[in-house]
DNA sequence: TCCTATAGTGGGTCCAGACCCACGATTCGC
DNA sequence: GCGAATCGTGGGTCTGGACCCACTATAGGA
């Protein structure tokens, strides 16, 4: 009927199908960094934790999983691992005591920058078909497509 | 330190990888088609399997597993639902009596054009912030990626 | 002050995906 | 023909993600 010469070859139908794609590369990516961390004992959202600490500054823990898009409860399972570490301070809001406020150490920062490093590795290797200019032209596509 | 107006902005460390742009893409579209199949009790590897025997008609069981990268026996649960369904035939091979041989049916494949047109769908919608030639290039990169 | 609402947290559940082992049936190499 | 290999299959496990509830501590409004 085709060539069936490969017999692990995709079928066409689902290849034609963008999002089919999306989801295959997107998910390849995705456990290749998660394996990276999980030989550090982290996971995808602890990275993403430390980024947002980076990025926008000190959160209560309640602002950081809306902002994350967390349960709450899980949010704090995943500081109390990040604070053992010392990648991040969570401190007491004196204004309100039910607040924890989270910051991220010196310590935390250096970690996060490993981190970075690592996911930018990660992106090397699976968009390693594409020339600079493809992967910039991919990456407006999927921020306005994310947007 | 930024500005902190949105409260669930994505940090722009993780905005500015692109497999994270990927993962994220890709999940939601997988997510949605997802969602759309459970409905009718389906997941995605069930379109997969009937996209496999469509493009390149009857297979052992043990090929189509190996095609779509599933565990032989996870793929057997699934193809039990399809025949019970009577969206595939599964016959003896009478050559090797030990073979079970997939045969997509005609109602399978009238099932497996209306599963397409969910993709379709779920595609139209994850992909409307693109112009048609944006989606194309987009198409194009991502197969680059794939393969 | 008392009542209600909120922050954090411990301890779960539920589901999908990936995997794995043991077994009966069958075939194949020798 | 016999032992080794292979196909399908039932019945698991393990993991991550997402979710949820109950409870304590604290705050804030009437």
């Amino acid at each position: 009927m085709f060539d069936m010469a490969d017999p692990t070859e995709t079928p066409p139908a689902l290849l034609e199908l963008t999002t089919y794609l999306l989801s295959r590369v997107g998910k390849d990516a995705r456990n290749r960094l998660a394996e990276l961390l999980a030989a550090d004992g982290l996971r995808l959202h602890h990275h993403a934790a430390l980024a947002a600490l980076a990025d926008f500054g000190p959160h209560t823990q309640r602002d950081l999983a809306t902002r994350l898009r967390l349960d709450p409860s899980d949010l704090a399972k995943a500081a109390d691992q990040l604070a053992a570490a010392g990648w991040l301070d969570r401190t007491r809001d004196p204004a309100d005591r039910r607040r924890l406020t989270l910051t991220l150490t010196p310590a935390g920062a250096t970690r996060l920058a490993e981190l970075d490093a690592l996911a930018r590795d990660v992106q090397d290797a699976v968009l390693a078909p594409l020339t600079a200019a493809e992967r910039a032209v991919l990456h407006g596509l999927l921020l306005r497509v994310h947007g």
